[in-house]
DNA sequence: CATGAATGAGAGTTCATTCAT
DNA sequence: GATGAATGAACTCTCATTCAT
């Protein structure tokens, strides 16, 4: 049995070295600048190799941002513990933007990055969008519910909640926080966020 | 001179000509999904006439990206008319959010797309988010002087207004608003303009 | 003017210098065997030239058939001057057989390859068979008429006869006559030819 | 000695199960179009499997051919049990037709297919055309020497029936005669025998 | 005996770009 | 000023084939 486990482990080993390579390429210069040779360049293997493991490019994408997907729930696993929605809903802008600074080539696959919508495992992609917001969603409701808000406008409250987080990784992730000097954007990020958690409060 | 003059003129003529059709191109089918030969026929030339204009492709994409700068440039011409602070931040708001849903193909362009930045010109368009930005910072600064924020930290205020913002448009413009039926998305914006709004007032 | 048309005539000369290329590689290779590159190199020009000329691989051999069926028309063109039909359908299998010997490739084309029937053009093709068929069934019918033949089954003699001339030549085309040498197949032909003609007056 | 029997036999029960799956392929989508994953997917195999029972591809194919001409040949094994020539040369056209329009793929493969010729089993194949000629000569022969016939011409004659059935199939095969309904095809060729076998009485 | 993995070669096709006219 | 013609380089993808296991 050892021998297909074996097997096994080495075909999923090269499944993940082609992804991370076009992870890699992708988030550098764009899905569609990205061809399969380059792909195969990075990884030292032959192009037709991709294709034992890849029906074809854009199922590699959808096999990245499942994977993206994935990543991220784990991410928020932590949430699960914690009973009061106010703590949670915090912690999970905390949590929001530990993913987007950290996993920035992942959180633009799944919220930025422009692609082929083709495959079926791509819904599983926009559904992380779908389920993150359905969890700011119900954390929300958990707090207007707990008075925790003065507005009862969920849905307002939920998105506007969304938009600033997403704003904050995005200007940061494309590159577009070039004013602040690299070491400090960091940090100028949590400091808005706790401002913006400050904010939070008048609702 | 007026032959020149005239000359100049139909240049010119042609060369917005081209980047028009560029754009609604670029913004149909993405940039790299747009060849030269699409751009020619769409003006009725030939490929070869357009690098009479042009040097290459990524010229007239950076021609693109400066003539964005200059349009989100005059939409917000009408602030200079605010003296009031504290108005002129709320409209900035107002018109920033404005522009993104109507031209999200230009602020794509200039805040979202991951640019070739080789040409010179692209300098222009990341200085605009640069301008932008010192907008933002000059007129909460102006707040702050006028004692509308009770924080000091202009710095992180300003930041955090443009992630919202941003943010807002963000989601708009890479459609990641699929959880909201198209005709809400434009309301839902706004509203959540407005509860924003109110929560900078705790500022 | 002259020089429109002089580009026209050179236009004209590449198409023709192309269909010859590809006429011949089709012939020794087979359809499918042949690849534009091949062409391509044939005429010692860049494979992406050919596609200035020709949509792609299949409009290349919807051409060629085209060609061909205009060929064979023009070859038939003398019998518009026959006015016996009887001399009418001799020399009819005559011009057939010349045909068939003489445009080996053109006869392929049209009556015994295999290939994509997507153009509409090759229609025109198939039509050709379809005309074939139709002339040997008017002149059959006229020679019925005139009560050259016993028979009145023109369906069947006109089928009988084609498949004759046909047979002829397709052992021909397709190299099936190695048990002859070579510089009689053609004199065995004839002599086959003159001795069905007299066949076909017992009819 | 039975071990090396059976291990025989199970070989040359697996080559004839990768010629049968080729066969339908070949014949479903002609020889260039089949790919020998194809075959293997058909027989459930891996591709490599079939290299331990065929050098490469073209062997499978001359494999078919020499497999062909002996399906041919049984199909006219009850021959030779006519003594009389006439008898033999009108039901040898009958036969020649029946497996011409049962076993279109594989006359298609003998008689038409412009095969690499590469493999010296295909001289076998050849040798078919060769044989059927050689028969057909024979019996005209014979029919000769019993005065049958008139003319004493045998190459002639052999020729001209060969000719004659092959256009017979060759139209078939090759799908030109789409002028008639389908259905119609079968019983317009044995209705044309018939008649070319009247003919026949005149020589 | 059978195969999974790998690949070089090559398929059709498109593109940005150049240049003589 | 405009262009038709041309092409080298690149694209995605498939194939026949090999070889270590």
């Amino acid at each position: 049995m050892s021998i297909a486990e074996r097997k096994e482990r080495e075909k999923e080993e090269m499944r993940r070295n082609i992804l991370s390579a076009a992870l890699s390429l992708f988030r550098e210069k764009g899905y569609d600048s990205v061809s399969i040779r380059n792909i195969a360049d990075a990884i030292e293997y032959s192009p037709a190799t991709i294709y034992l493991y890849f029906r074809d490019k854009s199922e590699i994408f959808a096999a990245l941002q499942y994977e993206a997907a994935s990543v991220m729930r784990n991410h928020f696993m932590p949430l699960l513990q914690l009973e009061n929605p106010w703590e949670r809903l915090i912690e999970f802008g905390h949590l929001y933007i530990d993913f987007g600074l950290k996993h920035s080539d992942l959180y633009d696959l799944i919220f930025i990055i422009r692609a082929p919508m083709e495959h079926v495992e791509n819904q599983e992609c926009w559904n992380v969008g779908m389920t993150v917001h359905k969890f700011f969603s119900e954390t929300v409701q958990a707090c207007v519910d707990a008075r925790y808000f003065k507005s009862t406008d969920t849905a307002t409250i939920a998105y506007t909640l969304w938009a600033y987080v997403h704003g904050i990784v995005a200007l940061f992730v494309r590159d577009r926080m070039r004013m602040y000097p690299p070491e400090k954007r960091e940090e100028l990020a949590r400091k808005s966020l706790t401002m913006f958690t400050k904010m939070m409060e008048v609702l």
